[in-house]
DNA sequence: GCCAACGTTGGC
DNA sequence: GCCAACGTTGGC
């Protein structure tokens, strides 16, 4: 049984379209310096899992395509990079301290599902990205959600 | 181990 | 630009 998640990026960071256009339309989910977010994707994601891939920090924040996990979880490499804004001296190639997932595109949705039609959608009144003050990037849903947003991309 | 100060996220 | 929420850091 496939799992559900929502991973958050700043568009004008890295967006849905930047995936797309990737070879394989894959790449590695970088970054993520959050130990609860780490912990989900290095103890329970797994390959197949599907993804709503949202835009955060954008007018209007929105959910813009659908992924799924494309390889499980590994070293971050941007860790050990001195040169990398993710750059952390505290981790070694010997003990690295964060991971990456490989995510690989399916599909970008019909037309983006915005937070505020989510938060107007009584049926996704428990999802935790519209819990007030969540600042998580990545977290589970569950998968009557994933299939209301997709719900929402054909309205 | 407590907790104040500080930094970051992210919607508004 | 503001600010709520909350994670991290560091002094004690």
């Amino acid at each position: 049984m496939p799992k559900f998640w929502l991973m958050k990026s700043e568009p004008d960071v890295y967006s849905f379209d930047d995936l797309l256009s990737e070879p394989e339309q894959t790449a590695l989910w970088e970054g993520v310096r959050n130990y609860q977010a780490r912990n989900f994707m290095r103890d329970e994601m797994r390959r197949g899992d599907k993804v709503l891939f949202y835009h955060s920090s954008t007018k209007p924040p929105h959910v813009a395509g659908i992924a799924e996990i494309a390889r499980e979880a590994y070293p971050d490499p941007t860790q050990f990079d001195p040169n990398s804004h993710y750059f952390d001296e505290k981790a070694s190639e010997a003990e690295p301290r964060w991971v990456v997932v490989d995510v690989k595109a399916i599909r970008k949705l019909a037309k983006p599902v915005t937070l505020e039609t989510m938060k107007a959608e009584a049926a996704l009144a428990d999802m935790p990205l519209l819990r007030r003050g969540n600042r998580l990037s990545v977290m589970p849903i569950k998968e009557k959600d994933f299939e209301t947003v997709l719900k929402l991309a054909e309205r």
